[in-house]
DNA sequence: TGAAATGTTGGGGCG
DNA sequence: ACGCCCCAACATTTC
C-alpha cells in the first residue's frame, strides 16, 4: 500500500494522537513529518522563546519515534507546497492530522484539504488538541459562547473522551526521504543564549509532560487552596505542553477525575481552567480578530497611551513596583509566568500604564514557552475590559495589596528581584514607603538600585478609570 | 479572578 | 452606671 503521511504540528505526542492511531489503523507505512512554516503564520509566526521549545521537543519526538523504528522528517517553507511536494516524492495516498485553530491553519488545512483531495490524495483531520470542537458546543440560541460560566456549565455536562495510548504496532515507511537535521534550524539561541534560564525548569517533550503531570497529581489536593501563591509550586505547570500537544487535555481531565474522592472539590476547580483554554479557543475559532481587534467593539477609539519607556520598564521587570518586577523577570528567566501573576502585570500594563494590550499580548507571544495564540488573546483582551466576558473596567489590580495578598511573605519577590532580598515581608511590596531605616539595613537605595514607581499607583488607577468609565454607555438616573 | 469609599456594629477606655 | 468617643472589624456601595 501506498505510505500515509502523519502530519505533525501542535501534537508532539504518540499517546493519546487520533492522527497516529488513524494511520496506524489505515495499515499504511507512516511518514512521520514536521513542517517549519514561518511565512503561513505571519505575524505570529514563533517567537524566540517558543523556538526553543519547539528545538527540543522535535528532538524529544525524534528520539520516541527512533525506539520505534520510526523517523521524524523535517522540512521547512509554507506548509501548502511543502506538504504536497512530500506526497509527491513518496507517492503518498492519504495524509492525516490533528486540527490546529489558529485562524491562519484553518484557512491553510482547508485549502490543503480541497487541494490534496483533487489530486485523489486521502485526507482526514482529528481532534487532538480540545475537548470539544468548538462548532459542537453552542447556546441555546445557536450562538458561539461569549461568557465563560455558561460555557463551562454546557462543557462540564459533555463526556470527555478517554484518551488512547500509544498505537501497538507502527509500520513506518522504509523509503528515502529526504529531511533537514533539525540543528540547521538554528531554533535555540547561541550567543546570547538566554535560553539558559530555562533548561532547569522544564523538560520539552511527550515523558516531560507526563512527569510533569504526575508531579502535579501528588500536589493536587492543595491547588484550590494554594493555586495563587506564585511563591509556592502549586498549579500544574503543564500550559507548555498542552500548548505544545505533549499532553492532551484528555489525559489531564481524566486524570483529575480519576482522583475526584481525593480531593477537596473534587477537582472542579483545575478543570475548570481547562474549561477557560477551551473557552480560549472557542472565543478565536468563532472571532478569529481575536489576537489583533478587541472584541467589544467601544474600544476601537480606546484613548490607550503610547509610552515606551514605561513600556521598557515593564517589559524588563524595572517598574519599581516589586510585584510587576518579579512577574516580568520571571517570565524572563525560565520562560513562565505565574497566572494570577499574568493577570497583575497585565492589568498594571493597561490599566496603569494605559499601554495597549497588544503590546503586552505581542511581548508574552515572544517570550512565554507557553505562547498560545488563543490564550493569550482572550487572557489579555480579558484583563484590558474589551474581551469575551471581561473583567469589569473598574477591576483594577493594586499590585501592592495583591503582592501582600498572594506572596505574603515576600519570598516570590525575592527569588526574583535580589535587590530586595533584605527588605521584611511587611516593606518588600512598597519599598518607596519603607523608613529609612530599612531601607539601610536592606542596602537599598530606590532610585539608585532598585527604580522609583514608573506610576504613582494611585494616579495611574484615578487616570485608568477615567478613560475606561469615558467609554461606558450614559448610567440611568 | 478588585479596590476604595462609605456605612454599621460593638467592645473598651474614660470622664 | 452611664454616655460618649474611638476605632477595629465587618458589610455594603461605588468606581
Amino acid at each position: 500500500m501506498s505510505p500515509i503521511i502523519v502530519w505533525f504540528r501542535q501534537d508532539l505526542r504518540l499517546a493519546d494522537n487520533p492522527a497516529l492511531a488513524h494511520a496506524a489503523a489505515s495499515g499504511r507505512p507512516l511518514l512521520c513529518l514536521y513542517i517549519l512554516d514561518d511565512e503561513t503564520s505571519g505575524r505570529w509566526r514563533f517567537g524566540g522563546a517558543s523556538r526553543w521549545w519547539l528545538d527540543e521537543s522535535l528532538a524529544a519526538l525524534g528520539r520516541e519515534l527512533a525506539l520505534l523504528g520510526g523517523r521524524l522528517v523535517l522540512r521547512r517553507g509554507p506548509a501548502e507546497k511543502i506538504l504536497p511536494a512530500v506526497v509527491r516524492e513518496i507517492s503518498a495516498g492519504a495524509v492525516v492530522w490533528n486540527r490546529c485553530y489558529e485562524p491562519y491553519a484553518v484557512a491553510r488545512d482547508t485549502a490543503l484539504k480541497t487541494h490534496l483531495a483533487n489530486a485523489g490524495i486521502e485526507t482526514k483531520s482529528c481532534n487532538a488538541a480540545l475537548l470539544v470542537e468548538p462548532w459542537q458546543i453552542a447556546t441555546k440560541a445557536g450562538a458561539p459562547f461569549r461568557v465563560f460560566t455558561p460555557f463551562w456549565k454546557a462543557l462540564r455536562q459533555r463526556e470527555v473522551t478517554r484518551p488512547a495510548p500509544v498505537p501497538r504496532t507502527l509500520t513506518f515507511f522504509a523509503g528515502t526521504v529526504a529531511g533537514d537535521a533539525l540543528a540547521a534550524w538554528r531554533l535555540a539561541p547561541i550567543a546570547p543564549n538566554w535560553a539558559d534560564g530555562f533548561r532547569p525548569h522544564w523538560a520539552p517533550g511527550e515523558a516531560g509532560a507526563a512527569a510533569k503531570l504526575d508531579d502535579f497529581l501528588i500536589r493536587a489536593v492543595d491547588y484550590p487552596d494554594l493555586r495563587d501563591r506564585p511563591d509556592l509550586v502549586a498549579t500544574s505547570r503543564l500550559s507548555p505542553h498542552l500548548h505544545w500537544g505533549e499532553i492532551s487535555p484528555r489525559q489531564a481531565w481524566h486524570a483529575i477525575r480519576a482522583k475526584t474522592y481525593e480531593l477537596p472539590d473534587d477537582g472542579e476547580k483545575y478543570l475548570s481552567e481547562l474549561a477557560w483554554r477551551e473557552f480560549a479557543y472557542h472565543l478565536l475559532y468563532h472571532f478569529p480578530t481575536l489576537p489583533d481587534e478587541p472584541l467589544d467593539a467601544g474600544f476601537a477609539e480606546f484613548p490607550w497611551t503610547d509610552d515606551p519607556a514605561a513600556f521598557e520598564a515593564w517589559s524588563k521587570g524595572q517598574t519599581g513596583i516589586p510585584i510587576v518586577d518579579a512577574g516580568m523577570r520571571e517570565l524572563w528567566q525560565t520562560g513562565w509566568m505565574h497566572n494570577r501573576v499574568r493577570m497583575i502585570v497585565a492589568s498594571f500594563l493597561t490599566k496603569h500604564l494605559l499601554i495597549p494590550w497588544q503590546r503586552g499580548e505581542a511581548w508574552f507571544w515572544d517570550t512565554l514557552l507557553d505562547a498560545d495564540l488563543a490564550n493569550n488573546a482572550a487572557g489579555w483582551q480579558w484583563v484590558a475590559g474589551c474581551g469575551a466576558d471581561a473583567a469589569p473596567f473598574f477591576r483594577i489590580f493594586n499590585p501592592v495589596l495583591q503582592g501582600e495578598k498572594f506572596d505574603p511573605e515576600g519570598d516570590y519577590v525575592r527569588r526574583f528581584v535580589p535587590e530586595l532580598t533584605g527588605l521584611p515581608a511587611r516593606h518588600i511590596h512598597r519599598p518607596w514607603q519603607a523608613p529609612a531605616i530599612a531601607l539601610a539595613e536592606a542596602g537599598l537605595r530606590p532610585g539608585r538600585n532598585y527604580p522609583l514607581p514608573v506610576v504613582d499607583l494611585a494616579a495611574g488607577r484615578a487616570r485608568a478609570l477615567a478613560a475606561f468609565r469615558a467609554r461606558q454607555p450614559a448610567r440611568k438616573r
